[in-house]
DNA sequence: CTGAAAGCGCTAACAA
DNA sequence: TTGTTAGCGCTTTCAG
């Protein structure tokens, strides 16, 4: 067994408060019992129990970090964010994947009242209204990460306005004939395609630009998905000239494809993706960025200052979107 | 605050010590009055303090997993057949990332003797002998991923057979002009290139074919810096026919840099990788599959049988090899 | 079958 | 400045 904090006492001499004070740094201690006392845990080896530590504190020193899985880039670069900043801080990072929706009812439901975290962070997964009020009513606070809700603290992402951009940018290239591709609405554990195809048809309505149903096409993630769904665009004989996808990885799966009909990119067909993950740049293609490593970031730092003191009103935070043009876009000639 | 085992006892009118036991479904209680503590935990919508019962029983009902960082594909594919293995048990998975040689040696040293996990999982960061040590002889128990120590239990990929492998495959392709691009060896903290480079130049031996340091190159990990050192490769005018990547990450920025030059592949070039990334099936890519995810889900079955029980010997598992021939090799005609 | 009580290792309030 | 002690919420003997 371990020595605990009585035994050093004893090795040294002195009370367990005494320990417990020089564990804890407090001020209150004369620097020659304190010597002593160090040199006792040394001779011990000992290491105070951080379990015991939480008990009698009521902190455990955890947070708690429920994303949907870890099987996307950008999934993954938010927890990077959050991990990197959560290691320079004294909190544990427990983690949590739901792959199911019954996974994430049961987390919701279990992990704040379990007292296990101290704070939790949920990422890319969109509360109920009911859910959100449980949250936002009792400990542990709690921090959405590219998700919202009026009542929760939240780290929001502007889909509405990055599919605005997205098409903008590409009518003012002077596309006319513009397709969508995205993430299967009714299987999909985020409305973020949903909004990002919003703001596109918003932005074809405002240069009046009547939508077509056969240029909008929904898949279940995945870039290989997105590579065969992605045909049904350019057999037509009057195919897009230009393709918005609502994730870099279901654009890439767009350029696959294109690849495979003999389409050059950008002359025959440009392509804009969103999120900005790693691979983006790799294959050098337009992209709307969303800062992924820096919401996880942000994330983090907004619950730490709830851990410290709960808000009144439940901060809010946007992520800003940057259009990075790349190689797989180009201005197309007016004469269309 | 929550309520506690005492206010369920109260309230169901009985003592703690029967609340206890049927929170742990200990056969010995009455239905009766069984019922009657169900039915106060539910009306007091009681749950029981994980941390309480932590310190109560010894166990912190936690495994840690110590991994390099989240970066690279391996580590994740790794860390998603851990984290998707142990949730179906009732461990909780805390995260440690290390992002230098620091880290790893601060956290190899605490995090055992912190009393905070049961069980410790450390993927592709073999222990140095000391440290190695000190993990087989106390609590908690350690299982290694992807790194091999005699007196640790570990999950153990042949990266000197992986090298033979894939350079065998080459050679009985008909590549006889074959180079080699890996990871920097100085800066790695895994020392994986290393062994697969050893494998390559024992094939090459074997066959009688010189190796030529021109062709071996080693550089930094990452896409981007593959494509630019496998310049080097092709400056040359007498460029080899193959080229055989340490990982998947670099193989890819071996074709990137291919695709950059005009070299056709497999027409002109033959490229291999290792691991079996998820990206390598995309870019169809012929590699060495080890077999990631399994490595996680086999480790994280070791670890619970180690602790249950600690076994006499350290258990070793080899991860089997296999190749995957996809369309960036092809057999190379023998005028050469 | 059940209640009472003794810890688990630590912190913090209270005295001294 | 320090020692003593009462919890933190639970499990687990030990009686009964």
């Amino acid at each position: 067994m371990s020595p605990t904090i009585r035994d050093v006492a004893k090795k040294a001499n002195v009370g367990v408060g005494t320990v417990s004070r020089v564990l804890n740094d407090s001020p209150q201690v004369k620097e020659e019992t304190r010597k002593a006392v160090l040199t006792a845990i040394e001779e011990l080896d000992y290491s105070p129990n951080p379990i015991a530590r939480r008990l009698s504190t009521g902190k455990t020193l955890t947070v708690g970090v429920i994303l949907p899985n870890l099987t996307r880039s950008s999934y993954i670069e938010r927890l990077r964010g959050v991990q990197e900043t959560l290691a320079k801080t004294k909190y544990h990072l427990v983690l949590y994947s739901v792959g199911s929706k019954e996974d994430q009812d049961a987390y919701f439901r279990e992990i704040p009242r379990s007292q296990m975290v101290d704070g939790l962070l949920i990422i890319s997964l969109p509360p109920s209204d009911e859910q959100a009020e449980r949250f936002a009513k009792s400990k542990p606070p709690t921090v959405l990460i590219d998700a919202y809700h009026p009542s929760i603290c939240s780290v929001f992402v502007d889909d509405r306005g990055g599919g605005k951009m997205a098409t903008e940018y590409l009518i003012e290239q002077n596309h006319r004939k513009i397709g969508f591709l995205g993430d299967k609405l009714e299987t999909a554990f985020h409305p973020s395609t949903q909004y990002r195809f919003w703001g596109y048809g918003k932005t074809l309505e405002k240069y009046g630009i009547r939508p077509k149903d056969e240029y909008h096409i929904f898949v279940e993630h995945g870039r290989l998905n997105a590579r065969r769904a992605a045909q049904k665009l350019f057999n037509n004989s009057d195919a897009p000239s230009a393709v918005f996808a609502s994730c870099d990885t279901q654009a890439i799966g767009v350029m696959d494809c294109a690849d495979e009909l003999g389409l050059r990119i950008p002359e025959d067909l440009s392509v804009i993706g969103f999120d900005g993950i790693p691979d983006a740049e790799f294959v050098n293609l337009t992209t709307i960025d969303q800062n992924l490593y820096q919401s996880g970031v942000v994330g983090v730092q907004m619950l730490l200052e709830s851990m410290q003191e709960l808000p009144d009103n439940p901060r809010k935070h946007t992520i800003p979107l940057e259009l990075i043009p790349r190689g797989t876009t180009m201005k197309k000639k007016e004469n269309n």
